[in-house]
Parts: structure tokens; sequence; C-alpha cells
DNA sequence: CTGGATGCAAAGGGTTTGCACGTTT
DNA sequence: AAACGTGCAAACCCTTTGCATCCAG
């Protein structure tokens, strides 16, 4: 891994995100910075971003691939996604962890709740195997 | 919404689906349905896809986004996502889900889990608000 | 000085879409 | 016949990358 140097852009890419609460896209960052840096470039933003969820100080809220992946629908069922072969795997957990988690939820906020989705990521057991 | 006419690819797509575990790309499912269909296009197989989401047969296995957001790392959390106006919230449950969960899944199966992410689905505050 | 960081623009990679033709109802 | 579906290829869109230059250590 590389050492990475202070730079201006990249410690207010870190005050951005901290001073907002809406999860921003690169591309809201920029509009953000370029006033900042008015040569600023849309690769740069990206390119800290990616040092920085590198670093561990920043998060990035995806789902951990690059394209999407389909099933055939039967009921509802977490996922399990092995970080060393990619491969998906289905869960399935006892429903009352589904109503308790969206009961907690509901009491706790005024939000609707219509659904959610839980991933699990680690190793599979093929992939320890290997080892 | 359209009327959905039958098409020998479509159901096709359909058995596909239903045959696998491995949750596949709709390239995994193109080059599978090519030996059927030579002539197959890729964007068949996507535009057969979004209908069949569309028409709740399959699910789309994604976080429900065009591009990746960002947020400053303090602690795990949660996240919820307004179906509405698609802004996305940080929720603060209470540990104790956290650790049940995995625990949950580490006594079910041979995973090693590492760690785990939830995003709740429906209707923010503002957008309730609204109507 | 040395090697990481930047700006710019081009390239990448997955997904969507316009169009003319084919197929289902 | 009317409207949806398909194949093909181009367009899209977000993200990454090559390169010459700039700048931190």
């Amino acid at each position: 891994m590389s050492d990475y140097r202070n730079s201006k852009q990249r410690l207010k890419i870190i005050d951005i995100l901290k001073s907002t609460e809406i999860h921003p896209t690169a591309d809201w960052i920029y509009e953000k910075l370029k006033k900042e840096f008015p040569n600023l470039s849309l690769g740069t933003v990206y390119r800290n971003l990616n040092i920085l969820v590198d670093m561990g100080m920043v998060d990035r809220l995806d789902f951990g691939k690059t394209f999407d992946r389909f099933e055939a629908k039967i009921d509802k069922h977490y996922h399990f996604i092995c970080e060393s072969c990619g491969s998906i795997l289905d869960l399935d957990i006892d429903k009352q962890f589904d109503n308790k988690l969206e009961e907690t939820v509901k009491t706790h906020t005024k939000l609707k709740i219509k659904t959610h989705k839980v991933q699990f990521y680690g190793i599979c057991e093929k992939c320890l195997n290997k080892k």
C-alpha cells in the first residue's frame, strides 16, 4: 500500500463529508468543492474518495458489486456475499428477525417502513476450506 | 403500465433464474440463453429482466441507486432510503441487533461473518407530511 | 529530488435506448 | 391490424485511467 500525502482537495473532501448528513454522490462533492478549486476535476474527487475509503475514513454505500444480479423471487430472505470468491448465498433466517428489526425502527422513528434488506459479508465455507 | 405478452426469451429467462442458485448477472443469463437463441442480444436480456422485476417475478440485488454515495465513517449503522425523494437517513439501532443478527447466522451456518449491512426502504417523514 | 496528486480528456464497463423488423394477440 | 418484443448498434452514465505537470515531504 502506498503512502498518502496530504492534499488540500482531499482534506476538504473529508470536511465536506463530515459537515453533511445527506450521503453525497461524488458529483455533489465535486460541485461543492469546485467553488474553492475552480480547476477541480471529477476524477480527482473519485480518486480521493477511493483513497479515503481505503484509509477507512469514509464509507461507500453500495452492495459491494460491479453489476446487478438477479434471482427468481420466492420469498424474502437475506444474502451473504463471500469476499473471497464473490458468490452470493441465500440465508433463511427466522422470520422473527424481520419483524423485530422493522418494529424497532418503527417505534423509534416516524418513518414508514415498507421493507428492508440485509447483507452479510465474510468468507463462505468453500473458501474457508481452501486455506 | 403496459400489458406484457409472452415471449419465448422471457419465459426462458425465468426458467434459468429458477434453476440456479448463483444469483446470475445479466451477462451470465445472456451466455446461457444464447445457446438456444443464437441471435439473442444482451439488450433483450436487460429489457426482460427489467420487465420481470416490474412484474414482481424477479428480484434485483442492488442498493436501489444509480451511483455511489459516500459518508464520513463514524460508526456502524443502518440506513433508510426514502422511495419517494431518494434521501438516505442514518439509523441508530440498538447494538444488540447487530450481534443477534450475526450470531444467528453463525450458529446456523458454517460461514465466517465479518460484517453486515441493513437498508430499510419506505417513506421518510418529510414526504409523509407532504401528502 | 522523488513519488504521490492533479487536471484534462479519453477510455471503460454495465445498462439503456432508437429504429426497423418480427411476433403475439 | 395493433402493439409489444427482438436484434443490432449507438448512446448513456458513472467511474476509472493515461499522461504531462504540479506539489508535498
